[in-house]
DNA sequence: AAATATGTCAACCGCCTCGGC
DNA sequence: TGCCGAGGCGGTTGACATATT
């Protein structure tokens, strides 16, 4: 009998990584749960997920927010306050995580800066530094239904104080106080302004690009695995032509109970088309195959 | 150069929503 | 119709990096 392990915590190491991101191209970004069972990860669902979301995903942006996302970001927040995920479905690449700590950085500077210059003059001003940027009237809003105040107040949530900011001048009119749930409709709205979702982008992102990295990401099918017969738990979504891989391995010594067997597992990842498919249902037993790359031994 | 403050960001927690049964 | 589980979300924490004293 296996004994349990305990579920992993924290930082996650590269070999985790890689993993992941493995078993998401296999089985698509959703099943988060079954994810982490089959992967072996010993990580929740939840984990798997947000690693994903906020650190594996391919479309994701690195690096400082531009000036016109940090308005953009302003802008969005005057609008629907901290509905953080919503926001970064209008900035490409960048995850609520990211935006929320943004914002929490922004804001806390914010707020140091309006004590220290209220508490040097009688009249308050706006605060200006970093949103000065952001107040350029160049830059084009992704919206049209646009009116113009000073400053707009809020309270930041995370240190309590009361503030405000300036939107350059716009905030965005009407829907301040809309509930939950993007409509369909308000969806196509994005797609008419220009404006994608991450999800939007991200479909586009995870389509197979045959051309470019062959079938690691995205890429769903019911693999036939040598004699043990089609996997049982991969539904075929739009399998390849089995004719397209030029080699396949199967072994119930590698992956059995989940543990990856390091050296053929560098060999085998070393291969940038390379995929991997669980074939039964009991999670004991895993087939790699390898798609036009150096056929493995093992 | 060391100590301290501040900034950044990955990751966890707990609650909520939604879909399946 | 209610229950349950999975996924999603916002709030929060803590580790590490960088700046300042």
């Amino acid at each position: 009998m296996v004994l349990q392990e305990e579920i992993r915590k924290g930082p996650w190491t590269e070999q985790e990584d890689f993993k992941l991101v493995c078993f998401v191209g296999l089985f698509g970004d959703r099943r988060w749960d079954f994810i982490a069972k089959v992967s072996g990860l010993n990580r929740t669902g939840k984990s798997c997920r947000l690693r994903w979301v906020n650190y594996l995903h391919p479309g994701l942006k690195r690096g400082k927010m531009t000036p016109q996302e940090e308005r953009l970001v302003l802008e969005l927040h005057s609008k629907w306050g901290n509905r953080w995920s919503r926001i970064a479905r209008k900035l490409p690449g960048r995850t609520d995580n990211e935006i929320k700590n943004y914002w929490r950085t922004h804001m806390r500077k914010k707020a140091q800066e309006k004590k220290r210059s209220s508490s040097s003059s009688p009249s308050p001003s706006p605060p200006s530094s970093s949103s000065a940027a952001v107040s350029s009237p160049s830059q084009s809003s992704s919206s049209s239904n646009i009116t113009t105040v000073e400053a707009l107040p809020f309270q930041d949530s995370t240190t309590g104080v009361e503030s405000f900011y300036d939107t350059g001048g716009l905030v965005v009119s009407g829907d301040h106080d809309e509930v939950k749930g993007e409509t369909e409709e308000k969806k196509h709205e994005d797609h008419e302004q220009g404006c994608y979702s991450m999800d939007d982008i991200w479909k586009e992102i995870s389509l197979p690009e045959v051309n470019d990295i062959g079938p690691f990401y995205g890429q769903q099918g019911g693999y036939n695995c040598g004699d043990l017969g089609p996997c049982p738990l991969i539904e075929a979504a739009a399998p390849p032509s089995p004719a397209m891989w030029d080699h396949y391995y199967c072994s119930d010594s590698l992956w059995k109970n989940n543990i990856l067997d390091e050296e053929v597992t560098k060999t085998f990842f070393s291969s940038p088309t390379a995929t991997t498919a669980i074939i039964d249902n009991q999670f004991n037993y895993a087939a790699r195959f390898e798609y036009g790359g150096a056929s493995l031994t093992g």
